[in-house]
RNA sequence: GGAGGGGUACCAAAGUGGCCAACUGGGGCAGACUGUAAAUCUGUUGGCGGACGCCUUCGAAGGUUCAAAUCCUUCCCCCUCCA
């Protein structure tokens, strides 16, 4: 079996690592237990964690056994990296409810039968440390002047930052060093914003055990012209059905520059490089073809085939012409609201699909509202209880925004 | 605790009594061009009403004034230097 280590660096996951060489070794003889640490900072994770979860896969069939570490007591203290400010202070409670659905997600991807995969939460053993001993037995082994100069603090410089989350890499060094003691775990994976933490987690196991230690860190989802990606308008790409429909997380990645499809093929999927290869020396118009492959492979492996077939289908549909898309928003409206006919942006308003009436009528103005395809010229345009005769009406804001309005009783 | 600086819309940043719903840049949205791409150009970007208009907004609460984001008072938060 090939090197996991040169799997991951032929499909471009790789940032930085340390002790290349020896970490290839190892990597290439020996089942290495390694972990990743996620944040419970929110209640779903998100295609950033995506990649890295990718890449715990790749590990996983490669017969490394992860960890998959949820943050509940790191959380608590928030990660200054690569924030200008400081974090909300997220309540115990929320942190606990972010950490199941973590876990839920999780499960998903990665197969914890048989201990191939372990999950463990580090709020069990931080939160009842003792301040004295661990300022005795961890602090002793940092210098503060060596941490002054972590890039990942850098960015606080300006803003300030508070000792609270400077004590955020000795939480995260401190994991590390307890996993290595549980489980043998010997490697860290994390985004490249990580890379500053994980040095430090693996040179303390270095200097209490004595052990060999190492770091290795993945790209972070950007574009090739830097920007990251995984936003869009109405805020993270989630992982979860509920924040992020199917139909919209497929045409997230339907929707990529032509510059990053490869990229995206390599990480994203787990499509054979040669094949990535030559989806990617597609030109012109025929990149739509990688790019469809591309939103559909991502779409099956984090919803499932059902509903990467139905995005699918319904985006041909929309954007293609044929075909039913029965899977798109739904918005509901109801006899009483529509009466004998009633304004038509008094019904979107109402339907949520326009954020407020002064928005719709700017895209009216503007020409980009469409009903059933056809253009809507008039802002005092009225509905009437006919024009649901045919069923739900395909109410499209500008190019690719789509929602399908229902008449209710 | 002391001294100084600052909090303006999604972000950054002007404005320092009326011409301010608030310059400008980024972002967003829409249009044109296209390949459901990028780049570019144009328009737009608080809410309600058909336009003239009205209502709410400049950290919070009060006050001065015909009139305040702009002046005064108190409070909250942030930054820098000193302790």
């Amino acid at each position: 079996m090939a090197n996991v280590f040169d799997v991951l660096q032929e499909r471009g996951f790789i940032a930085q690592t340390t002790h290349e060489e020896e970490l290839r070794e190892l990597l290439g003889k020996e089942k290495v237990t390694f972990y990743v640490g996620f944040d419970p900072t929110a209640d779903s994770l998100h295609v950033g964690h995506f990649l890295t979860i990718m890449a715990m896969a790749h590990m996983q069939r490669h017969g490394h056994r992860p960890i998959a570490l949820i943050g509940g007591g790191t959380a608590m203290v928030g990660d200054p990296t690569g924030k200008t400010e400081m974090r909300k202070m997220l309540s115990q409670e929320t942190i606990q409810a972010n950490g199941e659905c973590f876990k839920q997600q999780l499960g998903r991807f990665l197969d914890f039968s048989a201990d191939q995969a372990i999950m463990v939460n580090n709020a069990d053993w931080l939160l009842e440390l003792k301040y004295v001993d661990v300022l005795r037995e961890i602090g002793v082994h940092f210098s503060v002047n060596r941490m002054l100069t972590a890039e990942c603090f850098k960015a606080r410089w300006e803003r300030g930052l508070s000792f609270l989350e400077f004590n955020y890499m000795l939480m995260q060094s401190y994991d590390f060093l307890e996993l290595y003691r549980r489980f043998g775990c010997c490697l860290q994976l994390g985004g490249d914003d990580q890379w500053s933490n994980i040095i430090s987690g693996a040179d303390l196991i270095r200097r209490k055990e004595s052990a060999a230690a190492y770091g290795l860190t993945l790209r972070l989802l950007t574009t090739s012209t830097g920007k990251k990606m995984g936003k869009t308008e109405s805020g993270a790409v989630w992982l979860d059905a509920q924040k992020t429909s199917p139909f919209e997380f497929y045409q997230y990645w339907r929707n990529v520059d032509d510059a990053d499809v490869a990229h995206l093929l390599g990480l994203l999927t787990f499509i054979p490089m040669e094949e990535v290869r030559c989806l990617g020396a597609l030109e012109g118009e025929e990149i739509n073809e990688a790019k469809r492959v591309l939103a559909y492979e991502v779409t099956k492996l984090v919803h499932g085939e059902s509903a990467a077939k139905s995005a699918m289908k319904d985006a041909e549909a929309l954007f293609g012409g044929k075909g039913d898309a029965s899977n798109i928003p739904t918005a509901t409206i109801t006899t009483l609201d529509v009466g004998e006919g009633a304004p038509l942006l008094d019904i979107l308003d109402k339907a949520g699909i326009i954020a407020s009436k002064s928005e719709g009528r700017r895209l009216i103005d503007q020409g980009g509202l469409y009903l059933n395809d056809e253009r809507v010229s008039a802002v005092d345009a009225v509905l009437e209880p006919g024009d649901f005769a045919a069923g739900a009406i395909i109410v499209r804001k500008g190019k690719k925004s789509y929602h399908q309005l229902v008449l209710a009783e």
